[in-house]
RNA sequence: GCCUCCGUGGUCUAGCGGUUAGGACACCGCCCUCUCAAGGCGGCAACACGGGUUCGAGUCCCGUCGGAGGUACCA
């Protein structure tokens, strides 16, 4: 391999950035990178009815996120640029017109309602519609005419009907279809702009990337690419097709799931660097059982061999296990302020302490998401069964709950200062005293003062970080309130 | 329908003719422990099916079945 590898990501701007295509980017980067090649960014827009405006934009901001970097690129510019085609629109026209001239293209007068017929009536027949070249049939003076007074036309590709087609996939492998089957593609549409198709190839060749790495759904039109390239007498570029991300096995990771796009799994709270390290071992692995990379990392293990050729299933469960791993990595300080707004929506004004809390959290934050509702009894007492307060296993029975609960707020009372440790030590000499299991007074204290199941911190966290006044008070209600249940039981 | 591709536990995967089929997530159990989490230990669980080739097949060939992609003036 002399000659530098040139490659590129080319994602059309038609709303948020898919998982999909970003693992593409992600591949595609590590690599160009690993082989000291060039990246290009080219945006597709060849379709002017789904352009959404600021589509570029987001593009942009995610693979920067990500830390993908491009060589060359609309905002960068480039010896290839532009690097937007709708920029580029005057240039593939003459290259439609030079593979008329050589026979590999015509002039298609067909109207788009016509072919919808006609396509229509084949199937209705069981028959594989396939545009059956009646322009190309034309006579040239019937061309000439109509082309004089203005008839709309597209451009086809002519393709052979014998023979067959096939080429190297560097992941698939030699991939072949016969030539019979393969669609008279439009290469220029009624509006003047190319297709994909015919953008795709023009544009690959005047860039001069050397390795397309895309996505399988271009497989089985890359026979009719190729075709364009000997046309028009290009060499063909070597191919990396991609598998698709799967939400299960029949359905592609698809924009209706709202759990498809980068920016979705941001909101919530993944890591970038979660998202990406997973991102690469879904259809990739490095050849060995490591599975925590950085970006570096990725590049200098990254290996087209280790490309995987079957759909995979994106699991939510390991990136979710990533992201706990990497949140756990995180500098104390980073984790703080990244939980900082998560702890505002649940405690925003209740004095906790943010930076204690954070520490009990930091271990136990899975996605950043669900930390409201983990810390949202700090702030405000929750209604609970009392059968919570029973537990085998803590020793905490029907009968000793009540004198649990009473020694623990007498140890507590005269408390101060309220620091952990001291309340840490008073609880575990008083309950060596009274001769109890630990369980047996702090799973009371535990859930009186918290009404929660499982708590980030035991009741000695619990009960420091609400302060003495408040953990006085839940307790003390918590009392009185069994007290009533007593009562009532034996008037 | 036709064309192309794919097929190892629930999921991601290792394996590239001889393995007790390995790892990770998830799940279950035990230990640790003031709950949960983390951690430690252990467990459940896979070569889609049928034919070949071979002394020997998850690995090679053929077929069946299953799945995906394509079959647009979308990319």
């Amino acid at each position: 391999m002399n000659t530098t590898i040139r490659t590129r990501f080319a994602p059309s701007p038609t709303g948020f950035l898919h998982l999909g295509s970003l693992r593409t980017a992600l591949y595609c980067f590590l690599f160009t990178r690993k082989h000291n090649g060039t990246f290009i960014l080219r945006i597709e827009d060849t379709d002017q009815e789904r352009q959404v405006p600021g589509a570029t934009e987001v593009i942009y901001d995610t693979l920067r996120d990500c830390g993908i970097h491009w060589d060359e690129g609309p905002d960068v510019g480039g010896p290839a640029a532009p690097y937007i085609q709708s920029e580029r629109k005057d240039s593939y026209l003459p290259y439609a017109r030079q593979l008329i001239e050589t026979g590999h293209a015509y002039y298609c007068f067909c109207t788009k309602e016509d072919l919808a017929l006609r396509r229509r009536q084949a199937e209705a027949h069981g028959e594989t519609w396939k545009y059956d070249k009646h322009c190309l049939r034309l006579p040239n003076e019937e061309i000439q005419a109509k082309l004089r007074a203005g008839t709309p036309y597209v451009i086809r590709q002519n393709t052979p009907v014998t023979g067959e087609s096939d080429f190297d996939d560097l992941v698939y492998g030699h991939i072949a279809a016969p030539n019979e089957t393969l669609d008279d593609m439009v290469l220029i549409k009624a509006d003047g702009m190319p297709t994909y198709n015919f953008a795709n190839v023009i544009d690959d060749n005047s860039m001069g990337i050397t390795h397309v790495i895309r996505g399988m759904e271009y497989l089985s039109s890359t026979p009719k690419y190729n075709l364009l390239y000997r046309a028009l007498g290009w060499e063909i570029p070597q191919y990396i097709h991609l598998p698709n991300v799967m939400r299960d096995n029949q359905h592609k990771l698809s924009k209706r799931d709202g759990d498809a796009y980068y920016s979705d799994f941001i909101q919530k709270g993944y890591l970038t660097e979660a998202l990406i390290n997973y991102l690469a071992l879904v259809g990739w692995n490095p050849g060995n059982e490591r599975e925590f990379f950085t970006m570096e990392e990725l590049i200098e293990a990254f290996s087209v061999s280790g490309l995987s050729k079957s759909p995979a299933i994106f699991d939510l469960n390991k990136l979710t296990w990533f992201n706990a791993e990497y949140i756990r990595r995180l500098p104390f300080e980073d984790y703080l302020s990244r939980a900082t707004p998560w702890f505002d929506q649940a405690l925003l004004g209740k004095g906790i302490d943010y930076r204690r809390l954070a520490e009990l959290m930091q271990g136990r934050t899975e996605v950043f998401n669900r930390i409201p509702d983990m810390v949202r009894f700090l702030g405000k007492m929750p209604d609970f069964d009392k059968e919570l307060y029973l537990n085998k296993k803590q020793k905490s029975t029907q009968d000793s709950l009540m004198p649990s609960l009473k020694l623990a707020r007498d140890i507590l009372i005269p408390l101060s200062p309220w620091t952990e440790d001291k309340i840490h030590d008073a609880l575990m000499a008083g309950i060596k005293e009274a001769g109890l299991k630990n369980g047996t007074v702090l799973w009371p204290l535990r859930v009186a003062i918290s009404g929660q199941a499982s708590t980030p911190g035991g009741a000695i966290e619990i009960a420091w970080l609400l302060g003495k006044d408040e953990t006085l008070l839940r307790l003390n209600a918590a009392i009185e309130d069994l007290e009533k249940q007593e009562e009532r039981k034996n008037p």
